[in-house]
RNA sequence: GGAGGGGUGGCUGAGUGGUCUAAAGCGCUGGUCUUGAAAACCAGAGGGGUUUACCGCCCCCCAGGGUUCGAAUCCCUGCCCCUCCGCCA
């Protein structure tokens, strides 16, 4: 949710703004809300104000014992007008808060322009690609029986994996590595957390209601959705806390699974596990002072890096443009990891600043030193890493040409020391 | 699933229709005193909205409805917590 004092000041610099991501805020619509708005505000408050003089009075007289019989016949329809202006209140007041909900956040001047993720900008890049002597394969041939697809469309449907053996224990390997290094070295807080949530996590971090047909909703007497990423539940532990200034930055690295619908990728990325309904994710969140979250996004940003490069897994890193930002980001950088099997860089992270977007929509504050008043926290998150991405990545890296595939020196205290993967030939 | 008891400020806790403008205690902040601290005494302190700002006004006693001139208090629904029983990874 944007700065509502803000949008009052200056509307037109906000849909300036949000124009580049290709977002059209409608100036004439949010003027007229705003003003019926404080119309019909006021009018209520008048009559609530009226109402409560005029009862205390009906107290005062009561207690010292004369007939309030006139004073009540006073109020007359006092209530039933304060009733038909509290509604038209609450029904304009509602109307507005869905059309800001509706409002992605302003994106960074920082930036790029640019419609979709060709115009993404390339700021980095790592490592070596692998320069192989044979025509690498995808991680689907690398895997063989080991990734089998066809016992998941049995048991789920499509885009869903069931893995096995060693497949199996590298993912479980990827993640507990993952887990280590966040909270060894990179000073995050492990946190365990619901996999269902309410609608208000959802709308907290921006989920909802945009973006309902991309969730699983669960049905029953509550209504549940399964999370779509770790950040919903983990950001949203700060929901409505006023939190000490002290107990700032938190961060949390959470690994937990992930749905979503992919309602709108019909036919990409079909093959494999790359795009999948359920997959893994350690996922790191942050909350931060506001002075404090860009240089926060860098350090979360390397944080992620600092995995891929203990895999020793080539990658690079783009800052997102206006057009492929997420609604509810400021500025996201990407992680591409190389898969040699695509012969591209494919994303394997997301890190974004949300500035106070999601804290707003949450009322997550802190009680600033010097002023002692609530300010609102800055979020941000970022995936360190998609876990199910890693295991293609490392898979894809690792080829030998054999049929048979090395595992990273950081991973095999996680494989009981093994120096390869046990793959079955050809399957 | 069954039976019962509860949700009030940072915490404990009073309040069962009208100066509740929410008691009191603890804790907190500032001051007096003190070399400093403690004690004592004095003072102060919640959140949100509206407003350029101030003053003011409005809302918030779990949430949403209702009754009433007036609701922390009465009624309905929901959520959550606690105790006991049953079931259960």
């Amino acid at each position: 949710m944007l700065d509502r004092n803000q949008l009052r000041r200056d509307p037109a610099a906000v849909r300036d703004a949000l124009k580049v991501r290709n977002f059209h805020f409608d100036l004439e619509r949010f003027a007229a809300l705003e003003a019926a708005r404080r119309g019909h505000q006021e009018q209520t408050e008048a009559l609530q104000a009226e109402r409560n003089a005029r009862s205390k009075a009906i107290g005062r007289a009561k207690a010292s014992g004369a007939d309030i019989t006139p004073l009540i016949a006073e109020v007359g329809d006092l209530g039933r007008r304060l009733e038909t202006a509290r509604q038209q209140f609450t029904a304009v007041q509602a109307e507005l808060d869905g059309f800001l909900e509706a409002v992605p956040n302003l994106p960074d001047a920082s930036v790029p322009p640019g419609a979709d993720e060709r115009d993404n900008v390339e700021l980095r890049s790592w490592g070596e690609r692998p320069a192989f002597d044979f025509q690498p394969k995808d991680h689907v041939d690398l895997a063989g029986a080991a990734l089998d697809s066809e016992a998941a469309v049995k048991i789920a449907g499509s885009r869903f994996v069931v893995l096995a053996g060693a497949v199996a224990r590298l993912h479980r390997a990827l993640t507990q590595f993952m887990l280590d290094i966040h909270t060894q070295e990179h000073g995050y807080e492990e946190v365990y957390v619901p996999y269902l949530v309410n609608a208000e996590s959802l709308k907290g971090t921006g989920q909802l209601p945009k973006f309902e047909d991309e969730q699983f909703a669960v049905s029953g007497d509550e209504r549940y959705y399964l999370i779509p990423t770790a950040e919903t539940p983990v950001t949203n532990l700060v929901r409505g806390e006023i939190l000490d200034a002290a107990d700032l930055p938190r961060r949390y690295v959470a690994h937990t699974p992930c749905f979503r619908r992919e309602v709108g990728s019909y036919g990409k990325d079909t093959r494999g596990i790359f795009r999948q309904h359920q997959f893994e994710k350690v996922e790191l969140v942050q909350i931060v002072e506001p002075g404090q979250s860009w240089q926060a996004l860098d350090a979360l940003t390397g944080h992620a890096e600092a995995i891929l490069r203990r895999l020793e897994l080539p990658y690079r890193a783009v800052a997102l443009c206006g057009g492929d930002l997420g609604f509810s980001a400021a500025k996201t950088i990407d992680l591409e990891v190389w898969l040699p099997g695509q012969g591209q860089y494919r994303e394997i992270s997301s890190c974004s600043n949300f500035l106070d977007f999601q804290a707003r929509r949450m009322m997550a504050r802190y009680r600033d030193q010097a002023s002692g008043r609530p300010h609102l926290v800055h979020t941000l998150n970022g995936s360190g890493l998609a876990v199910g991405r890693a295991l293609i990545a490392v898979l894809e890296n690792y080829q030998d040409g054999e049929q048979q595939v090395a595992i990273p020196t950081a991973l095999r205290p996680y494989m009981g020391g093994a120096l390869r993967l046990e793959l079955a030939r050809g399957g």
